[in-house]
DNA sequence: GTCTATACAAAGATAGAC
DNA sequence: GTCTATCTTTGTATAGAC
């Protein structure tokens, strides 16, 4: 949300998030975010020492970007949970208009044991921290009578996390561009209040 | 299930197999399995031309195993269409014990742009599959009136896989044990009769 | 079918000039 | 801050002997 002030480490930044979410860590190199802004490798590891350090810079500022929307979104306490949970989704929505991106974290996932340190622990936070915020959003909405739930908050906050996560590595390989919609609705229709 | 007569090959897919399960495709080389195996990088090119037509045989390994298990649970008329799905889930039990291991197709999913061809393809080929064979459980499943569905079967398969996926590579990631458990408890909570 | 040897390219990273 | 030049390691792959 923050345009930054378009410093080449912004750039590279932008870059690297780009390529990670598209192909991962692992498939990812110095060269392609040479390429892509017309400089040389050694100019990228003068902004970032190494491979490990950009990476945990692009995991940090993108987790940042959505603590600050999580808790812009939570803000309002005359907002309804359903109201909230659809916030939260938005950015999966804009992720799957896309062809080829998914969440930069739900990316990562999938070669956790290839991951620096690092880089391990920030994604850690990051599902943790997600998680739990969605089990606080459920927990009110069971407080305001909004919704009613078939487990508990937090055992719901898993499932939708995950549910998310995976729709988005799904659909992004199946190309089928309802899927996202689809888990949406299923998982709000196990919101609703008894019939 | 079939154990194959340990020929160098099929030794070589399981070292494979397992390597792509737990750091991914871009991530895991030729000389791991040579590691693995005590026999040349070289020896490994005799049985399998190329990395990607190494890949793309272990996806087909992987899903044929899949398949000939989805025949089988789906093959007696007389079980439950909740027992199915219970045997559908069996195996991403037996992969969330592991502290590093998720679906093989999961792992890939992550770095889809980063694939040859060939191989994103039998990925492809694995989800449209799962998701239509689960479509066809929770169908059978209305008809015998043992669900009540809140989406389309089709929709509902979606988000059941997805959410699946999901689970495991975050279990993984934050090594929470009952992630699957508990994701496992939402979705069967969704298909009950109405109260 | 496995080995040694090697080719060739790409990767991550550093030194030092400008 | 960016460049050129270079180093080192690793990765994929091939040729040819055994």
């Amino acid at each position: 949300m923050t345009a930054a002030p378009s410093s080449t480490a912004s750039e590279i930044l932008d870059v690297a998030e780009a390529l990670i979410q598209t192909r991962g860590y692992s498939a990812f190199s110095y060269q392609d975010i040479s390429d892509a802004l017309g400089i040389r490798k050694a100019s990228i590891h003068y902004h970032f020492r190494s491979k490990a350090e950009l990476a945990a810079a692009v995991v940090d500022r993108y987790a940042a970007r959505f603590s600050a929307a999580l808790a812009g979104i939570a803000a309002n306490p005359r907002k309804s949970s359903l109201a909230m949970l659809d916030q939260y989704m938005a950015p999966y929505f804009e992720f799957s208009k896309s062809p080829d991106k998914v969440c930069l974290c739900g990316a990562l996932a999938g070669e956790m044991m290839a991951l620096p340190g690092a880089v391990r622990t920030r994604v850690e936070a990051f599902f943790e921290e997600h998680q739990q915020w969605l089990a606080r959003i459920l927990q009110r909405g069971v407080e305001r009578g909004e919704f009613v739930l078939s487990s508990r908050p937090a055992r719901m906050a898993r499932m939708i996390f995950g549910a998310l996560q995976g729709a988005l590595l799904v659909k992004r390989t199946t190309g089928d561009a309802s899927q996202l919609a689809d888990v949406a609705a299923a998982l709000k229709a196990q919101l609703r209040p008894a019939r």
